[in-house]
DNA sequence: TTCGCTAGACGAACACTGTTCTATCGCGGT
DNA sequence: ACCGCGATAGAACAGTGTTCGTCTAGCGAA
């Protein structure tokens, strides 16, 4: 009940707005009522990660196409964290260890285990895998990067700025970055995922096949 | 000077412990002056960052050598970020483009470039490497790994009760869990960070080749 | 019905945080 | 001697997570 309550405030205000006094809002109730369901605001956010990951739906593993399979599993990973606003923020440096959780990752070696890729192989790459989802959708979360100068304004606002700003560096000093100015920012957060799906995924292909030499 | 101080603090106590108050503390000053000098507590985090990437050291560039090149790179960037506690935490979700910082993306454009990858693929490539090892090395800073329970303990005590908990999952709905309990837990920092750091560069260079198909 | 007990709620407080306002320094130039 | 200005700093504000002690609502037993 908490659990879906905290939710419903990520949901609206971000993960920094969860305030346990906001959280305790949404109840009609004190902040320090929660303390009796929850020993932490920190398991309140374990919890609250678990249930996400409740949301990740899994298809059939298909060894077959394990590649496919393992970047669609990033998409919909991604999909469930961004629907929750800034959730992503939450799990940089925590392991969940949920059931749900843990569905996912049981699901995940199996697929690849299935698919002849080395055990000590699949086992590194749960964590390189979901550290590089969850990395991804916190900085795409929201938008509003954290600027310096108060200058915080729209995304296009801030993509163009930046574009200008490489631009305007001395080309003698930053040749490469005034050349590819336009490339540096172009790429929607869509895109980008895409590209460290394809990499992720190639990458793994290669150093399982290189690590199990006996074809 | 109140960069060096913050960086000096961060080192101590991390940087959620590098507060506003105990940055003024080690300049044995009042927390309102540092807002002569910073704009806010989000200019100065910039700062730092930055400051910390002038301290990583880049090699000539040997295009021919690339992929053992971009390696280097990465545990130097590593090796660095962890140098200041769990500064890493700061670089998640911040873009920084301080003049050091933008030296070493140019330096790795330039190389990046030199070695035959399309310009599309480096740009791409640029934020997918940073988000790595900023990534890793956030997880890995400092160990404490938010526990839900209080009971954060030793980095071992902790490996140890996540393998008991993998080992003592049901084995009919986590199978492959329970099989690759060890293998979960095994494997200290730095062998998880060359894991992906292979897998990184064996993918770019897979990418690289089918995004050029002339020749 | 009345007693006792306990799960749960809650107000107040504590030690913090980032930030702003205001007043006050020290000090060089006129 | 005075003014102006770069710099410092105390006090305050709104907000945070968390704890303590007190209160209440409900329920089973006598």
């Amino acid at each position: 009940m908490i659990v879906e309550a905290a939710l419903r405030v990520v949901d609206r205000e971000g993960v920094d707005g969860a305030t346990m006094r906001r959280v305790a809002d949404e109840l009609n109730t004190g902040a320090a009522s929660l303390y009796w369901h929850v020993r932490n605001r920190e398991e309140l956010l374990h919890l609250m990660l678990d249930t996400v990951a409740g949301e990740i739906r899994l298809p059939k593993p298909d060894p077959k196409n394990w590649q496919a399979q393992v970047k669609q599993l990033g998409r919909e990973m991604r999909r469930t964290l961004l629907r929750h606003k800034d959730i992503a923020k939450a799990t940089m440096g925590r392991i969940p260890l949920g059931p749900n959780a843990l569905r996912v990752s049981e699901w995940a070696l199996g697929l690849l285990r299935a698919a002849g890729i080395p055990d000590r192989t699949a086992a590194l790459v749960i964590d390189l895998f979901s550290l590089y989802v969850g990395a991804h959708a916190m900085e795409q979360a929201d938008g509003e990067i954290p600027m310096p100068d108060g200058a915080g304004g729209s995304m296009e606002a801030v993509i163009d700025m930046y574009r200008g700003y490489f631009r305007s560096l001395p080309p003698d000093a930053f040749p490469n970055t005034v050349a590819l100015a336009d490339l540096l920012v172009e790429g929607g957060p869509d895109e980008r995922f895409e590209f460290g799906l394809d990499v992720l995924v190639a990458g793994l292909a290669a150093t399982a096949k290189a690590a199990r030499p006996k074809r």
